[in-house]
Formats: structure tokens, sequence, C-alpha cells
RNA sequence: GCUGGUGUGGCGGAAUGGCAGACGCACAGGACUUAAAAUCCUGAGAGGGCAACUUCGUGUGGGUUCAAGUCCCACCACCAGCACCA
């Protein structure tokens, strides 16, 4: 068979019939596959996506055959900075750029073979899609979760201009390798930490990979605590700490503040203000990386103010210190030597008391900083407690003298969405000068994105110099204003795609019909877990907002997700046009596309990646072979049932085929595609072995090749096709039920066990499938090698593993 | 540093606590062929033995169990995420 001339034959015959045409009147068994849309940033498709859509694709074509009605919608996510970087290197415009790889991938993408729903498509940077990201913004605003703020960008003073956080390569540009900077700017914040919680708990329902949720996890980073105010020395000042440790509150010897924070400048006594401004400005300096390094030694200076501890008032120093973050809590916290890390080693350097509070609840000795949980020492009344009933009788006394209070933090910080660069959303907001930020009405959207050519990033939005687009009146008082020079993050861009899928040629509403609550949410999604605390936090904050505005009845955009690995190259090393790597198109060409799939589900397990080999290819062509050759000859055998098998032989014949089916299905929905292929080569290796029998008529024999035909049309579709057509069958082979198996062709007369003596292997014998336990042991001590070894000895215990082993401890 | 994950033949990789190495590659032998290729069949973890057989084997060291790649403890190596979050 000519692999790779079959495809175009029947492709364009899948096509032309719409032979995978979603049915949308038949949403009860309806099943939503996705693979994460793909940036249009280059020409050629790599096996990575391969890997991604050809064999997420097999897995939708399994559930087809098992009936369901399979949504495999297909986009682009053509906006942001992959195409703007890809158009800025070439030199075409990202618009001219962008649209003309989308057409030549969606071409590849057709060229896999897939059965995805291009009727559907989307396409983020056209404005029929974008009009619905300015709507999402509107609504955010409108619900106070869309605020602007001044916010530290990173700045590249070569370059001139703001860069994104994947374009800080440890702390400096990745294009011309210039330290970046901080630099405050205003910029436009998503409230995604009012979901925090929700984001939190939501994980616990979500067939999601352990991994993936725990990366959130950690991302959100919830903290239970207690706030503690200290009031300074002269009672004019209430500085409040957070603490998650509230239990060694008497081993506080200092407080350190943020250099950052706004209080600061009004905590400093006169005589240290020259000291302190000096370490501000130097703690400014210093870039994220060397500040936030943890061999870093501890740095601070004395404010000159002290503090009073409420419950035991202890007059404690107030030093700065840029260990200590502004953003995050209430940017002051208090220093315990004995037990925390930081602060002992801050104690080291500073040379402040170090007072143990805690011991272990044995009372054994130990080395500080101790941070493990205790028994309470030095601590007045609450002494002899442990550490957790303590953080209650502590908690309860600050909140009675109002000196404190339970609270809980999170590390999620909002969501930054401005972005000074022109390849994005424009966002749908003027800024009056009377009226102030005004969201552009919505029977307005969308505001079309202009087409410029001087969209070089300079460090404010490029749109900022085009005053047809800038000037504009506003909305509600009609005076003369400016919009803003900002684009969003395409992350917004891709927050809420899956649910503009099933009615994506509706441009009046975008959560009109019943539809979205009957097609969503995502029954599998497929991706990379490089996403884990972007795309996909993202996806279920906007999902619960539109849920919490009652236009969807569902708050997680995907029920379950799977990660593919990463396929590396046969070195083991990341993939790359150095290292060898041909074009997917080239793999296509020279052996075809159901050669190429096959090959990559049988060659790395799909969760984990793994090196590729081009070798491969040969081999499963091969296979390929050796599967045409017995299925075309035993699908041509009439079906009188005059068999040539013995009894034996028929039923390890169906309990081959039985198993096989069994296995390839489990390991189909856990996307276990290398094991699948390998049960299917055990059945074909059966097949040869029982042709030996010259087969002429038979029933059994002409319909375990139909199955095979069948088990293998997912992962080989127009192979498959032509093997059923030549075969003589109806078109289409994919409009067949997936093979089921019956539990009762798994049991034979007779299975092999093995005995075994004190855990040694001595013999295997063939016993009757349907012995009983006592039976099972009965045969074993008939077998002379067990006679052997057991007479005359003690036997402890007998053990029958069914079907499996049966073993006898003597002494 | 913290948190997770991984570690199995020459290679890719399999194994609900129950025959480690499925399936495939590379390899060796055989059949077919004038020959080669292709195809079909057989063998094969490593060491020792003519052989029946035997010893050792899932990163290292311990443990639990009739039985451990799998569970527990400690350690080593690599990968990923976070990176002073109080």
């Amino acid at each position: 068979m000519d692999y790779a001339n079959i495809e175009k034959k029947w492709n364009e015959k899948w096509e032309r019939d719409g032979l995978y045409r979603f049915d949308e009147k038949n949403l009860d068994k309806k099943y939503y596959l996705l693979e994460m849309f793909s940036y249009p940033s280059g020409l050629n498709l790599h096996l990575g996506h391969w890997w991604n859509f050809g064999l997420s694709d097999s897995f939708g074509r399994f559930k087809r055959m098992q009936g369901y009605n399979v949504f495999q919608p297909m986009g682009f996510d053509s906006f942001g900075l992959p195409a703007e970087n890809y158009a800025l290197k070439t030199g075409i415009h990202p618009e001219d750029s962008t649209l003309r790889n989308i057409s030549v991938m969606e071409n590849q993408l057709k060229n896999i073979g897939g059965t995805f729903n291009w009727e559907y498509e989307l396409i983020t940077c056209k404005p029929e899609y974008y009009k619905w990201t300015q709507w999402l913004f509107v609504q955010l605003y409108k619900n106070g979760l869309a605020y602007q703020k001044e916010a530290p960008v990173n700045w590249c003073p070569s370059c001139n201009t703001v860069i994104a956080n994947e374009q800080v390569v440890e702390g400096v540009c990745e294009r011309c390798g210039t330290e970046v900077i901080r630099k405050n700017m205003k910029q436009w914040f998503f409230k995604i930490t009012n979901y925090a919680e929700r984001l939190l708990l939501g994980l616990d329902n979500l067939d999601w990979p352990q991994k993936t949720k725990l990366l959130q996890k950690n991302w959100i980073g919830k903290s239970i605590g207690c706030e503690v105010d200290f009031k300074t020395e002269d009672g004019q000042n209430t500085l409040t700490v957070f603490t998650s440790r509230v239990d060694t509150i008497f081993g506080v010897s200092w407080l350190v503040i943020a250099p950052e924070h706004p209080l600061l400048s009004k905590l400093v006594t006169p005589e240290n203000k020259a000291n302190v401004k000096e370490y501000v400005e130097k703690a400014a300096k210093k870039d994220e990386i060397a500040r936030s390094s943890t061999n870093n030694e501890k740095t601070g200076v004395f404010t000159g103010t002290y503090v009073i501890n409420p419950l035991n008032g202890n007059k404690v120093p107030l030093f700065v210190a840029d260990y200590v973050i502004a953003s995050y809590a209430t940017g002051i916290v208090m220093g315990v030597a004995a037990h925390d890390e930081r602060d002992y080693d801050f104690a080291k350097v500073y040379n402040v008391p170090v007072v143990q509070v805690i011991q272990p609840l044995n009372e054994g000795k130990v080395d500080l900083p101790y941070v493990e949980y205790g028994k309470l020492i030095n601590s007045g009344e609450f002494d002899g407690l442990t550490s957790e009933e303590a953080k209650i009788k502590i908690v309860e006394k600050l909140e009675k003298i109002g000196a404190g209070r339970k609270k809980v933090n999170y590390k999620l910080r909002d969501w930054s969405v401005s972005r000074q660069r022109y390849w994005g959303c424009p966002i749908p907001i003027i800024h009056c000068p009377k009226c102030g930020a005004v969201p552009v009405p919505e029977e307005q959207l969308p505001v079309l994105l202009p087409r410029i050519h001087d969209y070089k990033p300079e460090g404010e939005g490029p749109l900022g110099k085009v005053e047809e687009y800038m000037s504009v009146k506003c909305p509600v008082c009609g005076q003369n204003a400016r919009r803003d020079p900002d684009t969003l993050d395409a992350f917004v861009c891709s927050s809420f795609y899956q649910l503009r899928y099933p009615d994506v040629h509706n441009d009046k509403q975008i959560f009109s019909s019943e539809k979205i609550n009957k097609i969503c949410p995502v029954d599998t999604y497929v991706g990379g877990v490089e996403h884990a605390t972007a795309h996909l936090l993202y996806s279920r904050f906007v999902t619960k907002f539109l849920y919490d505005l009652n236009l969807i009845n569902f708050d997680e955009p995907f029920k379950r997700l799977v990660h593919q690995g990463m396929v590396l190259g046969s070195d083991g090393k990341k993939m790359s046009k150095r290292n060898g790597g041909k074009t997917a198109d080239e793999y296509v060409n020279e052996f075809g596309s159901d050669a190429l799939r096959l090959t990559m589900m049988f060659s790395m397990n799909y969760v984990d990646g793994g090196p590729w080999n081009d070798e491969g290819l040969k081999h499963m062509t091969a296979f390929m072979d050796r599967i045409d050759r017995i299925v075309s000859k035993w699908a041509s055998l009439d079906g009188e049932n005059n068999s040539q098998l013995n009894r034996k032989e028929e039923q390890d014949l169906e309990y081959a085929r039985a198993y096989c089916v069994k296995e390839m299905t489990e390991s189909f929905e856990v996307f276990s595609f290398n094991t699948a292929i390998a049960r299917l080569m055990e059945l074909v290796n059966a097949m040869y072995k029982y042709d030996k029998f010259e087969l002429k008529n038979n029933v059994l024999a002409k319909n375990v090749a139909l199955d095979v035909i069948k088990l293998i049309a997912p992962a080989a579709p127009h192979f498959a096709e032509e093997l059923w057509q030549n075969v003589g069958e109806k078109y289409s082979v994919h409009n067949q039920k997936y093979p089921v198996y019956e539990k009762s062709k798994l049991i034979r007369d007779s299975v092999e066990v093995v005995l075994q003596v004190n855990s040694k292997i001595v013999a295997r014998m063939e016993i009757p499938s349907s012995s009983s336990n006592q039976e099972a042991i009965d045969f074993a001590k008939s077998n002379e090698k067990i006679k052997s070894l057991i007479d005359g000895k003690n036997i402890i215990k007998e053990i029958v593993v069914p079907g499996r082993l049966i073993k006898i401890i003597v002494k």
C-alpha cells in the first residue's frame, strides 16, 4: 500500500462527506475534546504539534467510534508576543504574517487527518473574536474586577521598551543582554485575588494531574495566620504585622519593615534619616533576582523607632530590610530569631537577642533556629501549651485586647493585563478628563485595532502615536477624551475561547443559547504543563466570573486535563532545527501521516514524552504491511463456520481478541497509546500464529480481521479506511462501532499458573480455570516437583492468587 | 533552600504488592532465494556450566511482607516548579 498517497484521497472524501461534522441536534452524547490552540508563530508544524494534535485526535476518534458526538474545534491564539516577535523578525506586518501563517498551518493541520470541526474555527486577532475579549474586559470593569494602578514593569534601557516577564532571562533582556530595570507605569489589572479561595477549593473536584493542581495551589499560596498590632513607643503609629506563627510572639526581638513601605518615612528618626535613605536607594537598585536570591546575606538598618509588643510590653527596635516584601501581607514582619531561618540569619549579623520560646514536645535539646511546632516556654500565661493550642489562645487574647485578629493571606497577585505593544486586543477604555476611565459602550464594540506601520515597542503603547485612534469623545459627557494606548495580554484572549467555540458565528451575543451550557465545559483538555499557573488559572478565574454573572451554569472550564510530554531530539535534548529536526511535513510526505502518528504513539509514553528517532517510522511501516497482509487474507475468508481450529485454539484466539479489545479500550481512555499499540501487535502476532493452519473458512478469523481494522482506525485513519475498502466492507470504517469484548471470552478452560515453594518458582502447570483455591492447592500438591519439596515438612501457609500463582510455605 | 517528580537490558519503553524486562528496535540463528532485500519462524537481562542447572539482578543502604520495581525510612543523581511570602 502506498501510504503517503492514499491519504489525500481520503482526506478529501471525508471533508466532502462531512464525515466528522458535529451534530448540534444531538447534544446528549456530546464529548468536548480540546487541544490548546497554537500560536501561528512560524510556518512549519513540528513534531510537537503532531504530538499534541494528532494523538489527541486519535483519542477523539476513539470516542467517536464509541458513539460520542465529538466536538473538537480548532483555532489560533494569534495576538501577542510570539506572533509579534515573528513579525518583527521578518519585517512583515503582524497582521499579514499572522494570517499567512494561519493559512499554512491550517493546511498542515488538515494533513494530520484530524476530525477537527473547522466550521467552528476562531482566530483571536480577528475583530469578530476580540469584540468579545473587549466585552469581557467591560464586564470585569463594571463589576469592579478591572482596575488601574501604578505598577512596576520590566524595562530594557537599551531597547527602550517594556518587555514581558518571559523575555527577561536571568535578569537581562533576552534580545540585547542589557540588565533589565523595574519601572513604574500605570497598568490595568484584573482582580483574580478576589477568587483566590474559590480557585483553591475548586481544584479538589477536577480530574487534573496532581502535579498541576499542586502548582496552582502553591501559586495561590494560602497562608493562615493572624495580624498583630505593635504600637510605636510614643503611641503615634500602629504597625501591623502578619504572622503564621503567632505562637512565637513572646520571642519577638525586633520588627522589620519593607524598604518600599509607605509608612516608612514617618517612622525614621532624624538621626537615622541619612542611613535609611541610603539603604532604601540601594535596595531599589537591586534587581529582583539579586534581591530574591536565597544565599543573599541579610542586610538592613535601624530606623531609630521602637515598638511595643502588645502581649508582654517588651520594647523592640524597628529595622528596615529588603528581605521583606512590601506587596505581600502588611509589608511588616516580626523578627523571631530562635524560630525562623531568615530571622536567625539576620540576628547573627545585627547581634539582636535570640529568645527561645518553643521547645520540642520531648523537651530535648535543640539547635536553633528551631522551626518546628512544639511546646511554649518563656511565654507567660501560655507556657506549656502546644503550638497548635497556643495559636488559638493567643489570637483570642489579641482579639480581646484589640491588638490582633485572624487573617488569611495569599501569594497570588492580581493579573496584570496591560501591554505596551501593538499586536494585541485594544483596551476598550476611554480616559476622559472629567469622567475618568469610561468603558466603551458595548454596542460600539469592537474597538478596532488600527493598521499601522510604526509598531516597534518603545515603552509606551504604539497606539499612543496614532492620533486618529487616540482622539475620541467621551461616551458619557461628550468632551474630548483619549483612548487607552495599551493592548491586552494575550492570555486574556485565551481565557474564554473554549466557551466561544460552540456559538462562534453568533455575533450578537456570546452566551445566548443553551448550546454553550450543553456543550461546555470541556470534557478533556490536552496541552502542555507550562501553562499551569497562567492560562489554566486565568481560564478558571474567568469561568467563575461568568458563572457569577449567571451567564453559564458551570464554574470550571476543563473537567479533565491531560498534559502531553515533550518530544525531544534523538540525543535526548530539546528539538531544534540545529540538531537536524525535520519538519512534520517532510515526514508526512515520505512515510504518510498514519505511520508518523503510529510511530509517535508507540515509541514514547504520551505524558512523559521522550526522544524521537526517525528509525521508528520504517519499522512502523513494516508493521502496517504486516497488518495489511494478514488482515486482507483473513477478511476475505468466506463466512462459513468450518473451522480448522480445535476448541482450545479457537478459545485462545477469542481470548487474544477480547484481551486486546479490553486493553486497548482502557489504554486509549488514559492516553496510554504506546501500550495500546503493543496490545494490537500482540493480536496481530497471534493471527500469524494461527495462520499456519491455512484457514479456509472461518467466521471467527474473519471477524478478528475486521476488528483489527476497526481497532487501528483511530490511530491510522487513512490506512484503516483503505483497508476497509479493500476487504470489501462498506464505507466508512470510521462510522463503525469500536469493538467491545465479551467478558466470557476472557475465561478459557484452563490457565497456566506458577507453582512456588518458599517464594521460589519451582514449576508451572495448567489447571482448570474454574478451580477453587482449595482445588488449586490440591493440583499443586499433586505435582511431582512440589511433592518432593514439601514431603515430610510442616506446611506453614498456602497462598493462591487465582489465575496467577500457587505458593506453599514449608518449614 | 523549599516543594513535587523521575531513576528498570545495548536502546525506546511495559508491569491493580503476585512469573521483572510486555511490545518494539538493534543483535544472533534458521526457512525461503542462485544471491541479496523483503517476508516468515526461533533465541536472547547479566555471569558461570557441554548440559540438566545455578548465582546475581529495577540508583544506593536498611525495613515491612509468604511475596517489593511497586509500600515505609535514610541517602545519591537528574528533571521541573517556586524562589526571603513571615
